[in-house]
DNA sequence: CGTTGTGAAGAGGTTCACAGCA
DNA sequence: TGCTGTGAACCTCTTCACAACG
């Protein structure tokens, strides 16, 4: 039952919170090689991750020992080092299932493209979007969904599908060898052991964000009536 | 330094990660409501939300005592519940600051009106784009950015800017009031204490499931080179 | 009885503070 | 000297296991 896996060499254990993190110095490291920055210190690259510099070294202490004493990192072999161990040296090709508006906006959304995800199908299972050409790519039926995850070899499937879509398009998509889904529905999707499954939910967001915005302002409504009864005795 | 409250009678320090699963449970007892549902069990409803009922359990917990030893939950009561305690039961109005592919898809989206959100201002730059009516919205100039939401009484500001973009904005809806940013430009963005920012990045939610589906197929390219090296005696 | 609510144990993540090294 | 890498302390979150209770 331990997900631990003993791999290689080198520690393969790097937590959780950690790889999450990953992606971003990733990204802060290649605005510094834009601006032609050799070097970089821990607090640097840390004020620019938006993280303290203490867990900047420690998470990247978990990939190895890629920086110098008294100097700091220097910033296109740390560059090469988290892309490596995020698998981003290799291409993944990923399907967007589901073309409304918003699989529409993932397609075009250019970050999409970025180093290492080559965008290889968009499906959809309305006959007036089947056909249509989005940023290059012609929109595929679903019903070929099996077929084209084998031929272009589809790691990851991003599902823009509506929520009562959402389950059985995963079940597919997974019985196809899919093992990582970004989903876009508002459903928890029920997958099997060994599948990965990263959720993003606008509307899970907002609800957040109201629960603190109501802490600024003083807590949960209904806490004066609460409040009232507690006085009455009741 | 602290951040415990103390507001209120009852406790009002929920853990971060409970309130992330709020709204989850949320939309699980909204779906058993459907269903004329009236009791649940932790069991149950733990099942639905992708949780173990432990968990689930120590989540309601928080709240209060809302369950009944033996039997369960009340759908309806907990539904309520929950509303308040996420800030529900009071509107939030919301603004989109940008109306590209993204804001559009994001202001066209049904579920964002859920319960408790209003979509009050849609803005944007581009000229071109200002003025058009998108989902009953017209589109107003950037410019009146600080006039809106003041007006409107905007309480989150959701980003959808390009990258560039995204900090000027970011502190211009801060300076005017706002303090609860949902973020999906690419950036870190810097914020003054007791703003609330949640970031959605596709990019990244991918480079997550890229390390994972790295690992699955044998760990990172390179560690047989670091292994051939290691051999060699380097 | 069956299920909740919760102390206690455990696992994971963060921060501190400094030894170790270029 | 200055910055990294890291043990140790601390904190948060999860899970267990069972007492409490309708």
């Amino acid at each position: 039952m331990t997900r631990r896996s003993t791999l290689g060499a080198r520690n393969r254990g790097i937590p959780e919170a950690t790889v999450a993190r990953l992606p971003v110095y990733l990204r802060a490291l290649h605005t510094l090689a834009e601006r032609d920055i050799v070097t970089v210190s821990s607090e640097e690259l840390a004020a620019a991750a938006g993280v303290n510099s203490a867990k900047l070294r420690k998470d990247l202490s978990h990939l190895g020992s890629y920086g110098t004493r008294g100097v700091g990192y220097e910033v296109q072999y740390l560059v090469y080092q988290i892309s490596r161990e995020l698998g981003l040296t290799q291409d993944w090709s990923v399907a967007i299932v589901g073309l409304g508006n918003l699989g529409r906006a993932l397609a075009g959304y250019g970050g999409f493209a970025s180093r290492g995800f080559r965008m290889a199908a968009l499906l959809d299972a309305d006959p007036v979007i089947v056909g249509e050409r989005i940023n290059g790519l012609t929109v595929e039926h679903i019903d070929k969904l099996e077929q084209i995850i084998a031929d272009c070899a589809i790691s990851i499937a991003v599902l823009a599908v509506p929520a009562s879509a959402a389950q059985p398009v995963c079940d597919r998509v997974v019985s196809s060898g899919v093992t990582s889904i970004l989903n876009f529905a508002p459903v928890v999707l029920a997958v099997p052991e060994g599948v990965d499954v990263r959720k993003v939910d606008l509307s899970i967001e907002l609800q957040i964000l109201a629960f603190h915005e109501q802490r600024k302002a003083g807590g949960p409504a209904g806490v004066e009536q609460e409040y009232l009864e507690a006085v009455d005795g009741s």
